[in-house]
DNA sequence: CGCACACTTGAACCCCCTCAACCCAAGTGG
DNA sequence: CCACTTGGGTTGAGGGGGTTCAAGTGTGCG
């Protein structure tokens, strides 16, 4: 016995899972018009990756790209012995996987349980062809990681711990305008491990400096996972290096 | 007198500076065809710059974009207090400017005499416009960008002075490619402090080890602008940090 | 020639790393 | 309920890679 076409359930992604995504607002895919956005459903496949698991490794075939909806990824890359250089972390709206090249040019995994849309490239190459608006914010896209990664070549080649230090405070408290009220409590899903490896120190120095900091009444530390700016303009100036 | 109009002098970009662009190849601009390129030569200016002229101010209104045809020019970022990261370096073909900001993120320097195409940002946009090809390539050319920086991190976040130095060396032998012969005899345009600036380390700490690799005979050293490859395999070893 | 500038080399120091012990909260299982 | 484990974080002591400071060596150019 059949059931009716009519209320075959389908995969959520396949009904309205573009339309209803808190991401769209501020990720790439605001570039396309609601009346559109069929189109982009029809081609993007939603996944949760739990914490802790790989989602795309240096070297492997750059098979898909990738749009983070909700959750924390650190895109890292690894030197044979295992040093690993954290080059950033993508949260909601963050779009992942812009290359050229045949293959993924690093890391990519999930700090905590994590909602990604998933787009093949062939199929994202349709959709820009389609779209040229949508090239368009995937260039201002990569203008900005641009930006933001000559930024942290400043840090990792010129700037003290203490500075590189209250940099990553400062940068986390702007980077979380878009969703809510601008506050000086900031939430940090990573460990201490991956801060150090984001910022070229040792676990041993982050923590110390953080200790640092809060024994000099600059920042408060409710637990491991968030931290209280008491001194923003302080720590402002020490991340720009005038301290 | 009026001289007769058709033998008046033109500038040499109104001719057929595109045209005959030596850069042209394996710049930016050949997503635009032959029959196209009174277009493209319309809305550049080419100029000449002076070795050490700083042509763009982080932090001025960036109101052109550069292409580099000829000599070369370093990319850096400043600390006020004067520390310097230099974030790459652009020779014939890069593009610069890269940017969706109103303002610069980063200077630029030339380290010897170099010619340059300015595009002002309205009239590159107009073109864009027209030629979806180019936009296209501006995406790959920044997200090449985005692969060296990412790159770069690696290399300032986590590597050993020989292991900057070595890169350093092998990336420089693998970035004068498209030009000649690829030849194991490799020009430095830039000066020690320059190198230094790009590798995060001091002049000191370079010179040592170029020293070094040279009493080891990896390489030799027959004038300050020049390094010769005498052990690739082990430099490229050295550089991904097997040793 | 002699000055300027870039580079090299040496010696002492220091910031951050390494190594190691310890703390603490959250399981887990008897 | 408590002993034990496990994973992340903190703190201390000591060492080392790279910096700082300082002097010396080319080398081009007026």
């Amino acid at each position: 016995m059949h059931r009716p076409r009519s209320i075959r359930l389908l995969p959520q992604h396949e009904i309205d899972s573009c339309a209803s995504c808190t991401a769209r607002g501020y990720s790439v895919c605001n570039a396309i018009e609601d009346k559109d956005l069929g189109r982009l459903a029809a081609v993007a496949i939603s996944r949760e990756v739990a914490k802790g698991e790989t989602f795309i490794q240096e070297g492997d075939t750059a098979s898909d790209f990738f749009n983070v909806t909700s959750g924390t990824v650190k895109l890292y890359k690894l030197l044979p012995d295992g040093r690993q250089q954290v080059t950033g972390f993508a949260s909601a709206g963050h779009f992942l996987g812009l290359a050229v090249s045949q293959t993924y040019a690093f890391s990519a995994e999930a700090i905590e349980t994590t909602q990604l849309c998933r787009f093949s490239r062939p199929k994202l190459r349709e959709l820009v062809h389609d779209f040229p608006a949508l090239e368009q914010r995937l260039l201002e896209t990569a203008c900005n990681e641009l930006v933001a990664a000559q930024e942290q070549m400043l840090l990792l080649g010129r700037k003290t711990a203490r500075e590189r230090v209250a940099s990553f405070l400062v940068s986390r408290a702007e980077a979380q305008l878009p969703c809510a009220i601008p506050s000086d409590r900031i939430p940090l899903p990573m460990t201490r491990s991956e801060i150090a490896d984001y910022l070229g120190l040792t676990i041993e120095t982050v923590s110390r400096t953080m200790s640092r900091f809060k024994a000099e009444n600059r920042i408060a530390i409710p637990s491991n996972a968030e931290v209280v700016l008491l001194d923003r303009p302080w720590l402002e100036s020490m991340a720009t290096g005038l301290l």
